[in-house]
DNA sequence: ATAATTCCAACCTGAAAGGTAGGATTTTGA
DNA sequence: TCAAAATCCTACCTTTCAGGTTGGAATTAT
């Protein structure tokens, strides 16, 4: 009695907010170059202060590095191919996990989770969504971005530059 | 900006107490006997109270039926092998949708969806989801839950009756 | 110097989750 | 006929959190 939590895959703000600028990011690898949080946010619409919050997160994960002063800004750690979104989210929101008791991890909060006649299907369920979370990476989200943008490009008879900014 | 919506798969205490509960039903379901709220409840250890307003979505959505007065209680419309855990979850949550922009009906709260470098990911997750949800059936469930009982009560040499109350 | 940036910490707000209380109505059966 | 067992119905309460703002200190290129 007494449950109190709505995490969960519930792909809030923060986790999307995060993955797109994390996208952007890795558009930007390539070229070495850093993004500042105000180009982020632009590029998605949102506050600049709310997007630093998720910025920090992803920076203690050790998924981004900053560089401070003028010219700083944000690069990835690593090449996009290395990093796939469950991380991301996970150091966005903490869990990825639908409920507790399917966190392989710590077994708490669920009393009689053997004879729990819904355990299976959380089980199957979690076993899905962490499937496409771990195999899907930032290299994946950017050429399928990259894609659309061209065949965007190329309807409205324009060159196809795709960039930030 | 400024978007607020804590819906999603969040598999909150609503949906989790909801789908034990037509899994009860289920297992009654052949007997054609009615089970009442205390019942169910109490076999999850819940609030009467609290589980009631579960059962009344429920019953909103038509996959229950009530009877009253003494003797009176629940019992599913339909036959366990026709009620998957879709929709179930939806009576309950209104929507099982991870995100706005993947909602097939409706196309809110996205003004840039075609240039979304999130969407492709959002679809294939909420793909991988709906295809648990809606081909898990409530029979699906009692199954594996009279399956799981069977092999506890084997490991304590018990005779193996698996029932209600 | 100063402008552009990251860094940091506190604060605000509304909505929803999770839960409770209490009574009116219906039905069975002693 | 009346009491008990149930659904029905509505209003309320409390805590948490998503989502967001504010303001300033520290750093760095020009």
């Amino acid at each position: 009695m007494n449950e109190r939590q709505g995490r969960a895959v519930k792909l809030s703000t923060k986790g999307r907010y995060g993955i797109k600028a994390m996208v952007d990011l890795a558009l930007e690898y390539e070229s070495g170059n850093t993004v500042s949080i105000a180009t982020l946010a632009h590029s998605q619409n949102i506050s600049e202060a709310y997007l630093e919050r998720q910025i920090v997160s992803l920076k203690k994960a050790g998924l981004v590095e900053s560089a401070r002063g003028v010219f700083g800004g944000y690069r990835l750690t690593r090449s996009p191919e290395f990093i796939n979104v469950g991380e991301i989210l996970r150091a966005l929101e903490g869990k990825t996990t639908i409920v507790d008791c399917v966190d392989g991890s710590v077994m708490k909060s669920c009393d009689n989770a053997c004879s729990c006649s819904a355990r299976p299907l959380w089980l199957k369920l979690q076993a899905r969504i962490d499937d496409v979370l771990n195999s899907t990476t930032l290299q994946d989200m950017a050429e399928d971005y990259d894609a659309q943008i061209k065949f965007i490009n190329s309807k409205k008879g324009d060159t196809g530059n795709a960039s930030l900014s």
